[in-house]
DNA sequence: ACAGGACTCGTACAGTGTGCGAGTGGATTT
DNA sequence: AAATCCACTCGCACACTGTACGAGTCCTGT
């Protein structure tokens, strides 16, 4: 799980990140890295970004919250570690056996679903570079099925950096819309009218508005995301054309 | 600038966003929410989102941390404010006289350039939603850019939120790696090697990484920026012919 | 018996957002 | 002229944060 170390780590000086900083050996039968990630998602996934401190962690634990240092240099690298978690539950089928095609679009959903659940990762994706063997592991898998689309050369990664584009930018700001109507006390029609006043000033946007208001907002949410992702495939489909 | 302020607002409940709130009258000459929000986003550009607090606002206006909390209900608020400015930073020509692909186009560049300007923007995206009424002019005008283009109905907005996916996903992480290579003592090649070793068990991968390791990063951003806008816009042109 | 390493954790420090309530000064009303 | 009001300021306090430090505990190897 997490104590993956890459070689070399620590001669080299420049890049601050859990990814490259050797572990602590650790002996003990107890406490470990896995555990504490583990109740750090929990916290996370229960309570949000907010809710994860090291005091809390710690009392989860049963432990003092300054013992976790003993495994984790701070509390950046702990984040490091759980970010790179949620690139595990990330479905990546192979693309020999189903197409190229299919293999992201099946990516691109387990993506956004794994997002969704676990909101706290939109806060995490603009702090810290995904360099986690699970990221990795992620990213060469779509790599390998752009390459066998057709792509070459730099394109292969431009194609599957558009893809992930697209999820990210389509998920993090539905999160952000999630929040925010959790915060609230939530009534769909009053909230719906609140939004349309906001865009009294803009009639084409209120007609767009309007359009979808009387539709489930989960389902919109979906049919906007394949709309996008279908339009995105197809582009890059285009390319390979020529 | 931030004076505005959605009518009919206080009556209803269940939304909490600064744009359903009655601001409080203000008939100071002195401080201002204008002043205030610039200061905060000279602060945020400065120092980033660590760097803003109330209490540092408060001494850059040579006032009291807590007097901030006549003009603005909390911080939250305050960022809400910020975040609506940067929408005000993006250029969307008119797309009757330059074309919808050529407004998008522009649009997508210019909304990447903004972020990466207001690095601190990346924090806010996946933390609320863009309301203000500079975010739904930006919204409006390609909204109507997409119109031209000839979709119509919910897929005005599909594209349009396609789009935005794309600019978003792209950039949100873009800012994490230049964070990333701020707080180390950033040496390319020695960032390269490190990230070519961290990617050792994945041949693909490392194929790609070797590939680019010689171009200028930003020129590759660039490159890679490019490419998947033209390929999103492929995309939903071909939408438009079916 | 001793040494050393592998932990644990209480305390402390500097910082955070913000509720509260007292205070100030100028305009308005009596 | 006196009284009232109100927009506004701000010091203090509270609960909370990440984490440096150093003392203490236990287990293992000699």
């Amino acid at each position: 799980m997490c104590e993956w170390i890459y070689p070399g780590a620590v001669t080299s000086k420049p890049f601050n990140s859990v990814w490259f900083r050797e572990p602590r050996k650790v002996a003990s039968p107890g406490r470990s890295r896995e555990e504490i990630v583990r109740a750090a998602m929990e916290l996370l996934d229960s309570e949000g970004i907010d809710g994860l401190s090291m005091r809390k962690l710690g009392a989860k634990l049963m432990s003092g919250a300054t013992s976790l240092y003993w495994y984790v240099a701070n509390k950046d690298e702990l984040l490091e570690l759980v970010y790179d978690e949620i690139w595990g539950e990330i479905a990546v089928p192979d693309p020999e056996t189903v197409g190229w095609r299919n293999a992201v679009s099946v990516m691109a959903h387990s993506m956004r679903q794994v997002m969704l659940r676990h909101p706290w990762s939109a806060d995490l994706i603009g702090h810290m570079p995904a360099l986690g063997p699970q990221a990795l592991t992620v990213a060469d898998r779509t790599r390998r099925a752009f390459k066998l689309a057709g792509f070459t050369g730099l394109d292969i990664d431009y194609a599957n950096g558009t893809l992930t584009a697209y999820v990210f930018g389509m998920t993090i700001p539905q999160i952000a819309w999630n929040a925010a109507m959790a915060d609230s006390d939530y009534d769909s029609q009053a909230l719906a009218d609140q939004v349309a006043m906001a865009a009294a000033d803009f009639p084409d946007l209120l007609e767009g508005i309007r359009a979808d208001q009387y539709e489930d907002p989960g389902t919109v949410r979906e049919l906007a995301f394949d709309f996008g992702l279908v339009s995105v495939l197809d582009g890059l489909e285009r390319r390979l054309a020529k």
